[in-house]
DNA sequence: ACCTGTCAAGTCTGG
DNA sequence: CCAGACTTGACAGGT
């Protein structure tokens, strides 16, 4: 099996290189000058994506090959506050120059867009603006000039008392957004609501690839072993190249995300590292049916984490080391 | 240099 | 119907 490391946003080897830069709407209502108001932003997002740049180069010098991008880079995005102003083809040069350095290193980037876009919600004033919020997290991608192996992660959403009617309006907003929306979403299981089975056969219904977060699954589920749901997950990911036919996702390995909990008293917490002993158990035991994987480590260090994920799961047998983030098991 | 309160948005619980 | 918890990093404003 071969695996790649990733981490998520900003780095904590890099300094001064904020990827989230941002500005509070009191704060832009507070400037006088509209005009003054919109130039700080637009050069705060210009900021952003440079520093995302930055982080770009450094995990090619560190052979990381797998990146979550901020959903941070555009203060205000979407807010009505805006007025027409959009600032995706503002801010278009900014968007190419990173694309272009992700797609040419090969580099497989993501979204996260966060727990506000909801689609299992049952208001419709919500829908719409996780729906718009999808749309401008693809519009992103694609002002940056990469393809549908881009993609945004999200999670099913709330129950509200009903998780089968919840995962039921989950199924038929999805399927009613655009189908280049949809086909740039993968879903995570959660720690509290729909946990890895169930988000399994949402993702099953929908044509979505499932994104298994391994720390969500052990504080949620119902006494399901990782490992047996792994060969349904992991056909998740053909079952889509096989969809829509297009060789920039049938390349794509399935992705998992690993955390660590923070403590006993914290159990769904991240900790600033990630313990590699349960990690490489797992691993050991999907390697003979799961030819690649692409791990996204969500830890407090970032990069940080990840380079000592490395070295300790360097020291474990039948682990070769084939660069400084990619390994043979 | 450090500390505290606030932030565009969400759901859930308890009053 | 509304307030507060949950939870995140960064910033503003205070000391």
């Amino acid at each position: 099996m071969l695996i790649r490391l990733g981490y998520v946003a900003m780095s904590t080897v890099v300094k001064n290189a904020s990827p989230s830069k941002t500005m509070t709407a009191t704060n832009f209502s507070k400037l006088l000058d509209r005009e003054a108001a919109i130039r700080k932003l637009q050069r705060i997002g210009a900021e952003n994506l440079h520093n995302t740049l930055r982080l770009l180069k450094h995990n090619r010098a560190h052979d990381i090959m797998v990146f979550r991008f901020s959903s941070r880079f555009i203060p205000l995005i979407g807010h009505e506050m805006l007025g027409d102003w959009d600032p995706i083809p503002a801010l278009s040069a900014e968007f190419e120059e990173l694309g272009s350095y992700a797609k040419q290193n090969n580099m497989r980037v993501s979204f996260h867009p966060d727990h506000f876009t909801v689609l299992s919600t049952p208001r419709k004033d919500v829908l719409q603006k996780s729906v718009e919020d999808l749309e401008r997290h693809s519009a992103m991608l694609n002002a940056m000039g990469l393809g549908m192996e881009a993609m945004c992660n999200i999670h099913v959403g709330g129950a509200y008392g009903d998780k089968a009617k919840a995962a039921k309006r989950f199924v038929h907003n999805f399927t009613a957004m655009r189908m280049p929306i949809q086909r740039r979403i993968t879903l995570e299981n959660d720690d509290k609501t729909f946990n890895a089975l169930e988000t399994l056969e949402i993702a099953e219904e929908v044509g979505a690839p499932m994104v298994l977060d391994v720390h969500h699954h052990a504080v949620n589920n119902h006494g399901e072993d990782a490992v047996q749901l792994w060969p349904r997950i992991q056909e998740t990911w053909l079952a889509r190249a096989r969809l829509h036919l297009d060789e920039a996702s049938a390349s794509l390995p399935p992705k998992i995300h690993v955390s660590s909990p923070k403590g006993e008293t914290e159990p769904r917490s991240h900790a600033d590292y990630v313990e590699a002993g349960p990690l490489y158990t797992f691993l050991k035991a999907i390697a003979p049916i799961t030819p690649k994987l692409d791990i996204m480590i969500e830890a407090k260090m970032k990069d940080s984490a990840l380079f000592k994920l490395m070295e300790d799961l360097k020291g474990q047998e039948g682990v070769t080391a084939l660069d400084e983030a990619s390994l043979q098991l």
